[in-house]
RNA sequence: UCCGGGGUGGUGUAAGUGGCAGCACAGCAGACUUUGGAUCUGUUAGUUCAGGUUCGAGUCCUGGCCCCGGAGCCA
């Protein structure tokens, strides 16, 4: 019954500490390629790595995985720096690129070719597949897997030299194509590409293909533990085979983890993209996305990432993580910190009859029941306020505990109120105001005469009210499992038209004017939000909700309706 | 069909050499409450199946079933 605690990863790392395997080093290293923003499932493999360096005294590098230059671009370099760092996560100076391994890549290239463990081949892309065979069937050997070294070294030379067009030729290895493995039917390593890349410009016109780049990137690097998620398992005999054929300083133990799903939302890259692309979000750091850049300004904080990373744990199990867990996370901290304000959404406006004209009370609110030190503030009433539409019912069903005709209700830090009238609209029937009346004994909420009031609402007065947009943002998608999803028209079907829902004039209290861009409150009873980083101005905060508060009535109104 | 990996409550994750199946979230019930928030208490619910070894199997053996990944000059 006592465990370890540890997952299985940590679990062979402890195991290769006590066996001095690596000679008590720990290195990982978190190799992102530069073909799109990073996201939740990415923060997930950051905590793994350098969790697991940080926690051993070791150190994790951050490696861009660059071979590709048709899909790789700066900006995505840029941001994956900034998300890593914005994480909580420092890789000190040990910040490399596959690429600034490009000339040795090439020098083993050569290595293996002498060794008759690679060689040129100069089908085409169509002819390889072909001669690949299938999962069931052994594929057939190239006709030029037999030419001599000095050929390959010859036509190797001549591809890096430029001499010949995309397509025409790749560097192989020699390994077996009857392999049940089709990664080791002769695995390409090289490709010619005629385009620049991003850091090396045009000096390469061949470049290393992952699983051979990889492998000896982490070699070179002196890695100890390469830890990659469970699509490359096929592909560790080949990891493997790389680094035995070479001489390399070190072979790196690859190890395979399952990947991060969480519902109601993608994790493809592919798809990412394609809401970007297709405008059906604001770009890469819409506050629906769950890139680490969306999540960052829909106000999570790094530290609830982490925190939610520790919670899901690392297996080999395929899992879909409900997205609540991290919903759930982010309330834990928030409730903790985030200061309590009052605003008011979709306005109500309610007159108190009895209550002096011209006169202003500066009522005590707390700032956070949870932190004393957090200390109070004050908040103007007047004799009309704004309430949440939702707080009255002209004809309350069962359990609705707020205000309705002739029921009392508190405001909070305020007085308990009764309503008296209904106003609505002589055409629409729409209710368009509220008079209640006030009971002078209850200044700050509590009853002298130990009368109970089962419900407090929240309210801003309309004199002293500060107006500005606050955005509510729900999962981008209906579905639970839109990781399913095949193509665009289907996407689109499936996402979420109410992901994202505007509310413009809502009433907040006066204070909240000077909210600083980048900050956090708690909107009493309506949930966590933030001032946008990128929308606020000076004085004019602009609010995106992070979640809302658990909310039991929402549940029993649900079940309600559910049950009939 | 071939190769690799994986199946523990609704979800996720634990149980060094076989020894009371634990934790978190969700659910349900209650307490408390000037946020239907927070907090606290209690509680429902699980080892993919069939055999075998054993005093004893989530764990070991045999066989089946189900799920995921794999045929890029992507990573």
């Amino acid at each position: 019954m006592t465990g370890s605690g540890l997952d299985f990863i940590r679990e062979i790392v402890a195991r290769d500490l006590s066996t001095n395997k690596h000679g008590g080093r720990v290195c990982t290293r978190f190799p992102p390629e530069p073909n799109g923003y990073l996201h939740i499932g990415h923060a997930k493999s950051i905590c793994l790595n350098f969790g697991i360096a940080q926690e051993n005294g070791g150190v994790c590098h951050l490696r861009f995985d660059d071979t590709n230059p048709t899909k790789e671009e700066v900006e995505y370099v840029d941001s994956i720096m900034n998300d890593v760092r914005w994480l909580g996560f420092d890789w000190k100076d040990k910040l490399f690129y596959a690429s600034d391994y490009f000339e040795q890549l090439y020098d083993y290239g050569e290595d293996l070719i002498r060794a008759g463990k690679a060689y040129v081949c100069s089908l085409t892309a169509d002819q390889i597949r072909d001669f690949r065979g299938t999962l069931t069937e052994p594929g057939r050997n190239s006709p030029h897997r037999d030419r001599s070294v000095d050929e390959n070294l010859d036509l190797f030379r001549r591809m890096r030299s430029g001499e010949f067009p995309d397509g025409t030729h790749v560097l192989r290895a020699k390994i077996d194509m009857a392999s049940p493995n089709l990664n080791m039917r002769d695995p390409t390593l090289f490709r010619i590409r005629k385009v620049p890349h991003h850091r090396t410009k045009d000096t390469w016109c061949i470049y290393p293909m992952y699983d051979y780049a990889h492998c000896v990137s982490d070699a070179i690097e002196g890695i100890t533990h390469s830890i990659c998620t469970l699509e490359f398992e096929n592909h560790r005999p080949l990891y493997d085979w790389c680094l035995d054929q070479l001489n390399v300083p070190c072979h790196p133990q690859q190890i395979e983890f399952a990947r991060l799903n969480l519902t109601y939302t993608v994790m493809s890259k592919r798809k990412l993209l394609q809401l970007v692309q297709d405008r059906h979000v604001w770009g890469w750091d819409d506050p629906r996305m769950p890139t680490l850049a969306g999540l960052r300004r829909r106000g999570y904080t790094p530290e609830s990432i982490r925190r939610f990373c520790e919670k899901i744990g690392v297996a080999k199990n395929d899992s879909v993580i409900d997205i609540h867990i991290l919903e759930e996370t982010i309330r834990e901290e928030l409730n903790r910190h985030a200061p309590r304000v009052l605003a008011v959404l979709r306005p109500l406006k309610v007159v108190i009859d009895n209550y002096p004209e011209s006169q202003v009370e500066e009522l005590d609110a707390v700032n956070n029941p949870e932190d004393p030190s957090a200390g109070t503030r004050k908040v103007p009433f007047s004799r009309t306020i704004w309430i949440e539409q939702d707080d009255f019912r002209e004809d309350p069903p069962k359990q609705f505990f707020r205000l309705a005709p002739g029921r009392e209700v508190r405001l909070r830090y305020a007085y308990i109120i009764r309503c008296a009238e209904v106003v609505k609209d002589q055409e629409t029937g729409e209710i368009i105001e509220l008079h209640c009346t006030y009971d002078p004994a209850t200044r700050g909420g509590s009853a002298p005469d130990g009368r109970k009031v089962k419900a407090t609402i929240h309210w801003v007065s309309a004199d002293h009210a500060f107006e500005t947009d606050v955005r509510l943002l729900e999962h981008l998608f209906t579905t639970p499992d839109p990781g399913q999803i095949k193509d665009g028209a289907q996407m689109k079907e499936t996402l979420n038209p109410r992901s994202l829902e505007v509310l413009e004039g809502c009433k907040l209290e006066p204070g909240l004017k000077s909210a600083a861009p980048g900050t956090r409150f708690q909107f009493e009873r309506m949930g966590y939000f933030f001032v946008d980083p990128v929308d606020s101005k000076e004085g004019a905060p602009v609010f995106n909700r992070v979640v809302t508060l658990r909310d039991t009535w929402a549940k029993i109104e649900k079940s309600q309706k559910g049950g009939g």
